[in-house]
DNA sequence: ATCGAGCGGGG
DNA sequence: GTGTACGCTCGAT
């Protein structure tokens, strides 16, 4: 039979034969749940012999390879001589087929050690995402499959093929996939935050097109048709299960589900001895890195969270990335205002409050569901750019993107890509430090009416120009080369010369990125397409992480000279416009690599948009700069000519609907003091939206002086901490960990999850001795709340609008501020 | 100065 | 799973 259909997920399994089959699930055009099984597809990697002259007889030596370990077979099926390229210079390699993916690291140890191998290449590259690149089968595009149907009664789908051929549409179609999205909420104590040992999920909400459910195991009156009743916790993760099944989205999405829905729900399935089998298989965890992932067998899991903090932070700059200031940065709409604290108080007293929390419950799949909506289709497009499943697109980090994109590009320029760096390579480069983006600090002070410019193709458009790779970089400079502005580089002045005579690998994949986008924006300028914007994020995205690509630490391609070299033409550009403005008596105010503030002063903001535009005009092809955003006002904290490296950027800025981006204050974590937290807040915002520097000083005063005089009720002064393992497994004792130990010996429940509150107390030595259940303090230390708490919230600020910390401190130091004021 | 530990997101 | 894992800050030592 002949079928065509989007493919999202992709996995392999190992048949009778002992042979790896690569797992298709997907959905058909007619709209069925389908799995498509291909064994016809063989793990391979490369070696590289030491001279062309032997290579023969390595391949001979090769071929004779095959071992039984653990009563496994690894053998080496094929192997052919192959002509490849390092960095554009031609090499012979022995390509090597073996019989499992799992044959790759074993026989691959075996092999580098030959004497005549100088090194092994591309046997790092999962199975999958091998088969995705030499089949050219990029997931969620649609793919034609001849094959015949079989039975698989383990898989929850429509229909098994069992695949002959395969092959890629090449016609682009939209999409008909499913989405699913969940929350659960679980039994909390007030002010704790659940235990998965002690508290159970008590609902579990799913939202998709026109569905929309509730699972909860308490009854109550409602006439609420979504909500659904079961008995107890099992039932209801078996429930949970059987509704996601039955919907059988393509994609399900969570906000944070990899660390906490997802793990929550394992851990309670265990406690409730339920399994929750999904295409035969539960739901996997991997917990071996330092973020947890949550996988579900042939439906894809996407936690947008992920997504948001990885590539959308940097050009959202939100100072939280919660479900609800997401929601309403992307949505314009909020999570219902509930204290999720007090579900437990509200189920042990059951009734008809319970409700209000499925509501809530339920609007949180819904808010998770609309931001999917948003932003799947730049992961799509992302998909189908990079070669790499949803699920991982996902999870990845800029460098992991755009390394991806250049592994997959590698084919098209017959490359092989560079292995990964050892760890000493790693901590060599870590501890290298060079000149990077120009920065120019402002005086510190309250600014109005700033426009802030980004740069965005900066850098992008210099690797183009210039042709800066590490396969162009030469040792010295040759006729037409390309010549880097001046570098100091321990305290010698350099520059890196880069050859004309061939485009570079990474410059010929970025200019064709550059120049895709640019054809899709004048599209876009004829007609809006939100499929169009999608890929012309993607591709933005891609093309903006270059750069610090070329600078990371972990990368196949890194180069310190690229990485130079880019930031001293990065630096020109910039300086150059920085002139410019201020030719035009523009006033910029600070300028951190690729983006200029300036503040309009008399100038009205149609002057500044033609000098931007004019700027655009004299800049080289793919390079402009756009405008941000405006704010009305604004606090910088930095000192010019404070411009060492690593200098901390420090600012907050307020929109023209009052919404306050901070940047560099760190005082949104738990384990802040309340007073600190609000001290600070209410400082930015005195500031910032009533412009009143003198009432801030003076409310910062009142609080001091307050504090010292043990007026502020001592809930404010409560610091939290998480106790993250068993109170004995600790070598360094910290304040939580003292108190913890002091709370089981009272016989309260302590255990790794718990939040640990507590107050420091007057006394001598460690803040660890002064620390104090908040139930037994009678006072607090003053000076340590001045001093570790309050002062290190809002000090910079102070010092950025004309005052040193003494004047928060010292009776009646009203002189300074009259000084200032003049 | 170095090192262990916690934060974020979630309830 | 043909594999690798964040970046920063504070307190204790």
């Amino acid at each position: 039979m002949n079928l065509q259909f989007f493919p999202t997920d992709i996995t392999y399994e190992t048949n009778v034969q002992g042979k790896a089959a690569i797992l298709l699930f997907g959905r058909s055009l007619s709209g069925e749940k389908i799995c498509v099984i291909d064994a016809n597809f063989e793990p391979y990697f490369y070696t590289i012999p030491k001279s062309k002259e032997i290579i023969s007889q390595l391949q001979e030596k090769i071929n004779r390879i095959s071992y039984v370990h653990d009563s496994i077979r690894y053998v080496v099926t094929k192997t052919e001589i192959v002509k490849k390229k390092i960095l554009r210079k031609e090499v012979e390699a022995v390509k090597i087929f073996v019989n499992h993916p799992s044959a790759v690291p074993e026989l691959k140890r075996e092999i580098r050690s030959f004497d005549e191998v100088q090194e092994i290449r591309e046997a790092d590259i999962l199975f999958v995402r091998r088969y995705c690149i030499d089949k050219d089968i990029p997931l969620t595009s649609p793919i034609e499959v001849e094959g015949d149907l079989i039975s698989r009664t383990d898989l929850d789908v429509e229909q098994v093929i069992k695949a002959k051929e395969i092959k890629k549409i090449p016609k682009p179609s939209p999409n008909n996939l499913k989405i699913l999205a969940f929350d659960i909420e679980v039994y909390t104590q007030e002010k704790q935050y659940p235990i998965e040992k002690r508290d159970p999920i008590v609902m579990v909400s799913l939202y998709g097109n026109n569905f929309e459910k509730v699972i909860t195991w308490k009854k109550f009156e409602t006439d609420k048709d979504y909500i659904e009743f079961v008995d107890n916790e099992a039932e209801l993760l078996i429930k949970f299960r059987d509704t996601l099944v039955n919907y059988n989205p393509d994609y399900l999405i969570g906000y944070f589900t990899d660390g906490f829905d997802f793990p929550y729900i394992k851990a309670r399935s265990k406690i409730n001895n339920v399994s929750l089998i999904i295409n035969g298989s539960s739901i996997k965890i991997n917990n071996k890195g330092i973020e947890p992932q949550a996988r579900v067998k042939g439906i894809v899991h996407l936690d947008i969270f992920k997504f948001i903090k990885n590539i959308m932070a940097g050009s959202l700059r939100l100072d939280n990335y919660s479900l609800n200031t997401v929601s309403y940065e992307i949505l314009k709409e909020r999570k219902i205002d509930l204290r999720a604290d007090l579900i437990g108080l509200v189920w042990d007293l059951g009734g008809k409050d319970i409700e209000k929390y499925c509501e809530y419950n339920l609007k949180d799949s819904m808010l998770t569901y609309k931001l999917a909506e948003k932003i799947l289709p730049s992961i799509e497009e992302l998909v189908k750019l990079v070669y790499i499943p949803p699920f991982d697109i996902c999870r990845m980090s800029y460098s992991q993107l755009v390394e991806s994109y250049l592994i997959k590009s590698a084919k098209d320029f017959n490359e092989l890509y560079p292995n990964k760096p050892d760890r000493s390579t790693v901590s060599s480069r870590k501890i290298q430090t060079y000149q990077g983006g120009y920065v120019f600090n402002p005086n510190p002070g309250l600014y109005e009416n700033i426009f802030v410019f980004d740069f965005l193709s900066l850098y992008p458009s210099i690797v183009v120009s210039h042709n800066i790779c590490p396969s162009t970089l030469q040792s010295d400079k040759t006729q037409n080369s390309h010549e880097s502005p001046e570098i100091i580089e321990n305290n010698v002045k350099v520059r890196y010369y880069f050859t004309s005579e061939y485009e570079g690998f990474i410059p010929s994949v970025i200019k064709d990125i550059l120049l895709k986008r640019t054809k899709i924006k004048s599209l876009l300028k004829q007609n809006r397409d939100p499929v169009l914007e999608s890929r012309s994020y993607a591709l933005k995205t891609i093309a903006n992480a270059t750069y610090g690509y070329f600078a990371f630490f972990g990368a196949r391609w890194y180069s310190k000279e690229c990485a130079m070299s880019i930031t001293a033409y990065g630096r020109k550009y910039i300086t150059e416009v920085i002139e410019k403005a201020q030719k035009n008596l523009i006033n910029v105010i600070y300028s951190d690599t690729d983006s200029i503030f300036i503040t309009a002063d008399s100038k009205s903001k149609e002057f500044i948009m033609d000098f931007v535009n004019q700027i655009n005009l004299e800049l080289p092809s793919f390079m402009e700069i756009e405008l941000e955003n405006f704010y009305p006002r604004g606090i910088f904290v930095m000192k010019r000519g404070e411009n060492e490296e690593g200098a901390k950027k420090k600012y907050a800025l307020i929109s023209e609907d009052g919404r306050i981006k901070v940047r560099g204050f760190e005082t949104i974590r738990r384990d802040w003091s309340y007073i600190a937290k609000e001290t600070q807040k209410k400082v930015l915002e005195i500031i910032l939206i009533e412009k009143d520097i003198d009432k801030a000083f003076n409310y910062v005063r009142d609080i001091i002086e307050n504090i010292k005089n043990k007026n502020i009720p001592k809930d404010l002064m409560v610091i939290r901490t998480q106790l993250k393992k068993s109170v004995e497994d600790y070598d360094l004792i910290g304040p939580h960990v003292v108190i913890a130990k002091k709370m089981l010996e009272k016989g309260m429940f302590v255990g790794p999850g718990s939040i640990i509150h507590y107050i420091v107390e007057d006394g001598k030595g460690l803040v660890r001795d002064k620390a104090i259940l908040p139930e037994d303090s009678k006072s607090y230390d003053s000076k340590y709340y001045i001093e570790n708490q309050v002062l290190p919230a809002v000090d910079r600020i102070f010092e950025a609008v004309g005052y040193e910390k003494k004047d928060l401190t010292e009776e009646k130091s009203q002189l300074k501020l009259k000084e200032f004021l003049k």
